[in-house]
DNA sequence: AAAAGTATGTGGTTATAACCACAAAAATGT
DNA sequence: ACATTTTTGTGGTTATAACCACATACTTTT
């Protein structure tokens, strides 16, 4: 286990590479391997573990009644997933966690984190969890906000007025392709492409591929 | 300040009243009235408080560019709100949190639980935290997995399945009158329940009021 | 018990987005 | 540089939900 990786990870900052070392002698830590594909944590199942990824890509995904799989996320080295579920006792699984290409990933055991008395390295975790968690949970809001507009100019607009300020001044460089950004947005991807075309010809905004630039018309609606 | 009260919150459990105490002594704690519809934090602003509602309630909403606004939820008693953005030092509220009646709120700085060392009391609050976060992050999730489906029928059964194993066998019992579901669902009040009236005409669902039962056909679908 | 207010169901119309199919363009691999 | 695959845009058709208006049922108030 390479104790200084982990120790510089978000989850773990403010530990030392000998708290990790402690957490694992507790057993609250265990690295594991999957192959691309391969299952990791699946609907209606409990988990008491939250994973990290330490490599490759792990994707948050969900079949619906008919087989159709959405994606709904992606977890990048350093990120971690399906820690809502592990915090919350006998809390089922709503999605899938499955290995985006062939992937190590650590878990850590929420039960013994919880368990574990008011030492430092305990604390900082808890912390970090905190913010994990909140970071998730203002997204996951946003998102709501979004695809609370019922036409897809107003989600879409919403969407870009929402990244405008992080992008500051110009371009917006949105971390989705069109597939992507129509699933995000809850709605059909030609669909979407349509009304992109449309809000160009209007001069509202402008796009190549996946920078898009808005036209503040001071209105909003159609 | 009533010591006993907050410390059989749900955010302080595990702290005796001398824990409260200590907490209100660094200054991390403060108690405020507001009057029925009095702002208690606004879109864009700022906040390193924790809401705590004592007494009365808090809605939580948001006005879309047109000024309509919409509930996104109610805050009762002992329950927790504007979390997320106070653990996130930097992020602006995207919502409004308004007293929904005349209300007492507590106010728990974050910052300074952060700072906190690692004593006792501290520490049971981080865990609660994460749990709480935990719980609101898996509901929007939730949420967002029912609104993927694009037509109401998919929503309302996908949300109606999903309730059926709290209330196992027959009654579902929802906690939303017709128009909270339809904006919960995320669709029109009145298609919501033109939808409702054809599925109990195909005998899939039947309902009074806000009591639901589902039939399975062992499809779903149209 | 009547009245006022609120919630719910229903019909009709229209806007909108899903869906399908395909062409064009871009990215990728060899 | 070519072939192949993936992504994106566009047209046309259809299903669906939004929207509006109103009647009915249900609550709450007085």
């Amino acid at each position: 286990m390479n104790y200084k990786l982990i120790s510089f990870l978000p989850l773990f900052y403010g530990c030392t590479e000998d708290d990790v070392k402690f957490f694992e002698k507790l057993g609250a830590l265990e690295e594991k391997k999957y192959f691309k594909d391969e299952y990791i944590l699946r609907e209606g199942c409990m988990t008491k573990d939250i994973g990290i990824v330490l490599s490759g890509s792990v994707r948050v995904e969900r079949a619906d009644i008919n087989g159709q799989r959405t994606v709904l996320g992606i977890t990048g080295a350093g990120e971690v997933f399906a820690e809502a579920y592990a915090c919350l006792e006998g809390m089922p699984m709503l999605v899938d966690a499955v290995a985006n290409e062939d992937s190590t990933v650590l878990q850590l055991a929420a039960d013994k984190l919880f368990s574990l008395g008011d030492r430092r390295a305990g604390s900082a975790v808890l912390k970090n969890l905190i913010k994990i968690s909140a970071e998730k949970n203002v997204r996951l809001s946003a998102r709501g906000i979004h695809t609370s507009y019922k036409t897809i100019r107003g989600r879409l607009l919403s969407y870009l007025v929402s990244q405008r300020s992080f992008s500051e001044e110009g371009d917006i460089v949105i971390p989705f392709d069109r597939q992507q950004l129509a699933d995000y947005l809850g709605v059909d991807r030609s669909a979407l492409s349509k009304e992109i075309g449309r809000l160009k010809k209007l001069g509202v905004i402008d796009c190549r591929k996946n920078i898009f630039r808005l036209y503040k018309t001071g209105h909003f609606a159609p």
